[in-house]
DNA sequence: GGGGATCTCCAAAGCGCTTTAAATTCGATG
DNA sequence: CATCGAATTTAAAGCGCTTTGGAGATCCCC
């Protein structure tokens, strides 16, 4: 069932049917009801490819997954943002493309993107510190908001983080009240713009207490969990170990928490962990108490207001980028505690 | 750039610049040569949405994600299904759009894809033993695919699965070869397909050697950590506890280890366990050595076959449904021992 | 009752592409 | 040299929708 077959089905033209069913004002209200019901009966949709076609709008947006970066990019928190942004979609109308582009084919995607006219704004996720992808989406002139920051680009765009460095520089300063003075800092991987934020929230609050950072504690890695029991592994035999951790990802607190388990060591009481909490639908916190003292924010909640912010972007030609900073907050579990009297 | 500006430039009709660049025979080698400079030279990519209009082809295939199975779906392993999915896309030409959509709004969202005509097939994931989902696409008659199968319907469709039921046979024979006795299943959600094929495969491999199948020790659940640490915690305190552990995620797996761990039990001593891996690109099972001992089938291949196989019958019309059953590897640990005898 | 306003509705153009049917070119052929 | 046929090229008709520019009705007022 097509418009032209609808509006013959009704004895009306295509224009009439069309403009009542897009609730223009030209139309009576008698025939609005007649076409709503007729076309409500006959299951009509309009076909979606020629009404963007007409209207210069795709009503879609897309999500550019850099391939290269799988490991630190496809991962755990991929699915809830996704879900998360879906959510205001589907409210909004529009569709979700998703393009898996290798890396050294980026630019050609994007340039093909806009060519191709399928979507009409773009998501970009893990931005690096200073990240190609955003100059060249500013020239290319096609809407985009970022998932994060990038530290080392000046002009404006649109962009939606969370505060990293107030998150861990708070969570240092818990850890510091608790009277911890070795912290070890077990981040992602640096070029991630959001690692960097965070080693600099965490060195902030050192500093403050005029603690000198010391770079045999800060780690960067890839996120695993083998990665999370390593580093406590190999900082625990250090002659002077950490008493507490500051961790980047639930994954990898999980390998912390058995390599400090493993050591016949008590989370809480010997050590001490802190770790970052995207909120996983699958990868709870527990379930009633939460296990990790943590730095909790959603990233599902995250998806759902990037996508808002750029159909607001979209749908107002010429507005200036727009911006949101969540804060992350401090939710205290069992996984902290005074730090050890050391003789 | 569009075709009319392009074929003015050249000095060509439209029709010629189309045929030259979609490689018809009826244009000249040259005129050929010249067009597809041309094109490059000025980045020329047809519009999509026009071309769609016009070839009745949409490119595009869509991913239905039910939202309220959020837990059971958009979980750890979406981003590398999607993402092996993806590279079979982007080879074949074909976008990707992803829908979430409500699990009361499942047949309205079928029946909206097929009328907007947005895509040229479906994705149907996580499908539940007996599926509404798929008589109901099969009545529509849109091309589509499902990520593993429905026990329950018998006529034919198209689907890619792991063979659940010979892995987690398997898996058990191993077990009682190695002489255990007490095998405790911690299962997904049965409601999901793949959950109720491991459990037959586990009761038939128990059957073959005489063994009752103790519901005692079959459990079903949300496969997050604490689940799989609870799991042990509860059957450890059994007056015959089990003696080997089959876990249906390395996600358990880890709440199954730690709850070992915890009990001042060894791993692959006094407890063996087997879990099912699905390869997770950020979630390894070890750096070089397997950790667990586990039947290992990469999710990401399936989502790189399935896509690959859906292509096939869309452009193959008339075609019979494809299935492929992927067998799983039994990779051996170190979570797996003989069983400790007991007096 | 004539002359605007005001409501409703419609015909047709246009979005950018593919594709059918027809026209043109050109070398070869008798 | 007229003619035929193959090789190229083109004009124009769609694909299904929106939207511009009018055209009829209807109503109100003087």
């Amino acid at each position: 069932m097509n418009l032209k077959q609808l509006s013959a089905h009704l004895g009306l033209s295509q224009t009439t049917v069309s403009r009542a069913l897009n609730g223009y004002p030209e139309v009576s209200e008698d025939t609005r009801k007649r076409v709503m019901q007729a076309a409500e009966q006959h299951n009509y949709r309009p076909n979606t490819r020629a009404k963007a076609l007409a209207t210069g709008r795709a009503m879609a947006i897309g999500h550019v997954i850099p391939l290269s970066s799988q490991h630190e990019m496809m991962n755990p928190i991929f699915g809830d943002f996704i879900s998360g942004a879906g959510e205001s979609y589907s409210q909004a109308g529009y569709d979700m493309v998703l393009s898996l582009v290798a890396d050294q084919e980026q630019s050609r995607a994007y340039h093909e993107m806009v060519a191709k006219r399928n979507v009409d704004g773009i998501v970009l996720h893990a931005p690096k510190m200073q990240d190609a992808r955003i100059p060249l989406l500013q020239e290319i002139g096609l809407p985009f908001a970022v998932h994060g920051r990038a530290t080392d680009i000046s002009t404006p765009y649109s962009w939606l983080d969370v505060n990293n460095t107030s998150a861990f520089q708070r969570a240092t300063d818990f850890l510091l009240d608790l009277g911890h003075r070795r912290i070890c800092l077990v981040n992602g991987q640096e070029s991630m713009d959001f690692a960097f934020r965070r080693r600099r929230g965490y060195e902030a609050a050192l500093k403050a207490r005029g603690i000198p950072p010391d770079p045999g504690l800060m780690f960067a890695g890839e996120m695993t969990e083998v990665y999370g029991y390593s580093t406590v592994r190999r900082t625990q035999s250090l002659e002077d170990p950490p008493t507490a951790y500051l961790v980047s990802s639930i994954i990898a607190a999980f390998g912390v928490r058995r390599a400090i388990e493993e050591a016949g060591l008590t989370l809480g009481r010997e050590i001490s962990v802190i770790t970052h909490d995207d909120d996983l639908s699958y990868l709870r916190n527990g379930s009633d108490v939460p296990v990790f003292t943590a730095t909790r924010s959603s990233v599902r909640e995250a998806g759902r207001k990037l996508a808002q912010l750029l159909i607001t972007q979209i749908e107002t030609p010429g507005s200036p980028p727009l911006t949101e900073l969540l804060e992350a907050e401090l939710t205290v579990g069992r996984s902290t505690g005074p730090a050890p009297n050391r003789i």
